[in-house]
DNA sequence: GCTGTATTTGAGTGATCGTTCAAGTTATTC
DNA sequence: GAATAACTTGAACGATCACTCAAATACAGC
């Protein structure tokens, strides 16, 4: 009997990752967020409670799509070590401009870096999420290990930091206004970083 | 005959850098740089013109702080490379608490994806920095290179921006809440890097 | 001690912040 | 077609935002 949502809930909370993303928590208002989402208050806290929780929403998508990708990129490559090479270089392949719109550094770490501790729920948010991912990389690294490709006495977990790490590194450099080639340039660096921990 | 001014305009400034250092840009009030600098809204627009103005003065204050840091790492090392090796271990040492503070990732990061597009010229300071501190590390490699530590095919400048993303990758994890042995150990494993870059 | 002037003070500016809620709208059900 | 109920709207809330400016202050020169 009720009236039919005029809104998808999971297209809004796109359109809201892809406008936290660009401009970040604090620096994101109602407005803009009404604006993006072509909705008007009542709706926006009746859907999503509050800008706090709709941003708290918005990162776990935004590590989901992430960690699809990181998947993808293990899965299809050749090996596992391969597949890093290859989730690097496809960081790097949309660093450049994209349907008009900047390229942007990790939002998972955009946040971290802008999160006072008077946020405590998303400042524990995301470091939950780094985990997460950081668990992800060493268990991709020990199916690596027992396949061969890295040498016995490799601490995964900790190469699992260094790897993040890297990643980081790279996705900040996607902010600063360098030549597209140079930062392909870069993740081909990284990439050849992990020779040092390969089997020889 | 003037009233002495009462305020140091250089402690002042070193006051607003470890503010802004902390919370942002965005998430940083008037009210918090009145507190924190002892100034009254009169006296902070007369020294500093607005909040923008000081921001950029913190800024170039940071990045002085930071390329005086790397300097002395890369004069006190044995070797060019020990240096950077030594400057990641200096990153890596006041990762803890200090004075009850807590450790902070690179204001000139924080900065750089914090900021939008509609402060272009903060946004344009930012960048001119970090490509400045580029060149520093470009420079000393160049060095490094020439007393025959790097093999002369090394890229001097593209094995630059690689240190510069360790440091940026190295940093971010400081706002992480991981253990610091752990911290210690990635500056550790991101100095053994420079070994594929070495002469043999 | 008076005058002159650079500095500081703090109340106040309009704008915008995140948020609330009563009223209006729209489709389903009987 | 009237009743119902979920959804949407948009005006309005108090708080806070960056910022202004007239008045108060404090010291040097005389």
């Amino acid at each position: 009997m009720p009236r039919p949502a005029r809104h998808d809930r999971q297209q809004a909370l796109e359109r809201a990752v892809d406008l936290f993303w660009e401009r970040g928590y604090h620096a994101t208002s109602m407005k803009h967020i009404e604006q993006a989402l072509d909705m008007r208050p009542g709706s926006l806290y009746a859907t999503f409670g509050s800008k706090e929780g709709l941003f708290s929403e918005v990162l776990n998508r935004y590590a989901e799509q992430m960690a699809d990708e990181l998947s993808r990129c293990l899965q299809d490559g050749e090996t596992g070590l391969q597949g890093f090479r290859d989730y690097l270089l496809a960081l790097a392949g949309p660093c450049q401009w994209r349907n008009g719109t900047p390229p942007r550094a990790c939002m998972l770490i955009k946040t971290l870096l802008e999160v006072n501790p008077e946020d405590p729920q998303l400042r524990a948010q995301v470091d939950r999420i780094l985990g997460l991912m950081e668990q992800r990389f060493a268990a991709a690294l020990k199916q690596a290990q027992a396949a061969g490709e890295l040498r016995p006495e490799v601490d995964c977990q900790r190469l699992a930091r260094l790897l993040q790490a890297q990643v980081i590194g790279l996705r900040c450099f996607t902010e600063r206004a360098i030549e597209p080639a140079h930062f392909v340039e870069l993740a081909d660096d990284m990439g050849a970083l992990l020779a040092i921990y390969q089997t020889p």
